[in-house]
DNA sequence: AAGCTTCGCAACCGCAGCATC
DNA sequence: TGATGCTGCGGTTGCGAAGCT
């Protein structure tokens, strides 16, 4: 006797999710919290599986996720990391606040492997490719050499000796770069103070937003590379309605805002087409510095569907 | 413009680890 | 102590977008 699959498989949706799906999974989990997967998508009304849900929240649904391209300070931490960690994903990921270890995955699946490549070094074994058995053979390397240096599960906390050394010496990997601490992750969000007025601005009402508060944040919104997944994967949401804030402050101890009442605010559509001119400036300065909580995608089509894809604005 | 290929990313799958009974 | 259930992880797949011919 096999193991139960982890749901009723029959019945169940897949493939990609709707906005409605995704607002019923937004809403269960901000006014429930996640107690069991399992039981999360029948109480939200969902055809999917626990699995699925948990994936979707993860990966794409929670605050505070960070969205945006990698930066260089990014990858090269990512390439450091790996050469100690190994394709332990979700390791790496911890120490980049608002990543997902999926995310990180196709990162260096897409990009950074072949970088790698380019400056002539193994991107498994983090060595100079010997030239005279790798000319094309690239990926036989890759699968003949997989994980090699991967299994040492003791080297999390060890500071192996490793060096970016290209081949190209022309523009070598500054050392103080490649043992960047993840202090620093928070430094690709410098404009946050800037953000907090206009983040506030594009908002067509304050009540609308939520303030979402983590345990596992500090005040200054760093989090741990050790609490990373508690914190998020077991959230404690302290939901509070936001027009209580009677001023117009951004909390610095809010991680990010959702559009869980979004639809209820339809009815300020007297409104929309300044706010979506303003959001649209706003959020094409500031879509790195913002919390980019990816709800923006869907946050056009429900606060403004009379100006779905891109108005012409003359 | 149409067809083909490549790329990037979201989502799925199966397994391992851990907790509970 | 083994069976069971749930969660998390890493590998893989599928599909749409972008690029190329």
């Amino acid at each position: 006797m096999g193991r139960q699959p982890c749901c009723e498989k029959v019945g169940l949706k897949r493939g990609p999710w709707t906005i409605e799906e995704d607002h019923k999974l937004m809403h269960f989990i901000l006014n429930n919290g996640i107690h069991c997967w399992r039981t999360v998508p029948k109480l939200a009304g969902l055809m999917r599986c626990g699995k699925s849900c948990r994936l979707r929240w993860i990966n794409y649904l929670r605050p505070d996720l960070k969205r945006g391209a990698f930066t260089d300070m990014e990858e090269n931490q990512m390439i450091q990391l790996h050469s100690r960690l190994g394709n332990r994903w979700s390791k790496i990921a911890g120490h980049f606040p608002g990543r997902t270890d999926n995310e990180i995955k196709n990162h260096w699946n897409t990009r950074i492997k072949k970088k790698l490549k380019q400056l002539g070094i193994d991107p498994v074994t983090h060595k100079p490719i010997n030239n005279e058995h790798s000319h094309g053979k690239c990926e036989e390397v890759d699968e003949g050499h997989n994980l090699q240096s991967n299994d040492n599960t003791e080297v999390d906390d060890q500071e192996q000796s490793f060096e970016l050394k290209p081949q190209s010496t022309a523009n070598p990997v500054p050392k103080e770069i490649l043992v960047m601490t993840t202090q620093n992750s928070n430094e690709d969000m410098p404009e946050l103070d800037n953000g907090r007025n206009t983040t506030n601005n594009i908002f067509p009402s304050q009540e609308m937003w939520w303030n979402i508060n983590y345990d596992g944040f500090d005040q200054n919104n760093n989090m741990g590379s050790s609490s990373v997944d508690s914190s998020v994967l077991n959230p404690s949401f302290s939901l509070e309605d936001s027009s209580l804030n009677t001023n117009n402050n951004y909390n610095p101890n809010s991680v990010g805002e959702c559009s869980s009442h979004i639809q209820q605010q339809l009815h300020q559509q007297n409104q929309q087409q300044e706010n979506y001119i303003y959001s649209q400036t706003w959020i094409e300065s500031n879509v790195d510095a913002f919390l980019s909580w990816d709800g923006f995608h869907h946050f056009e089509e429900v606060m403004f569907p009379s100006f779905q894809k891109s108005p012409t604005i003359n």
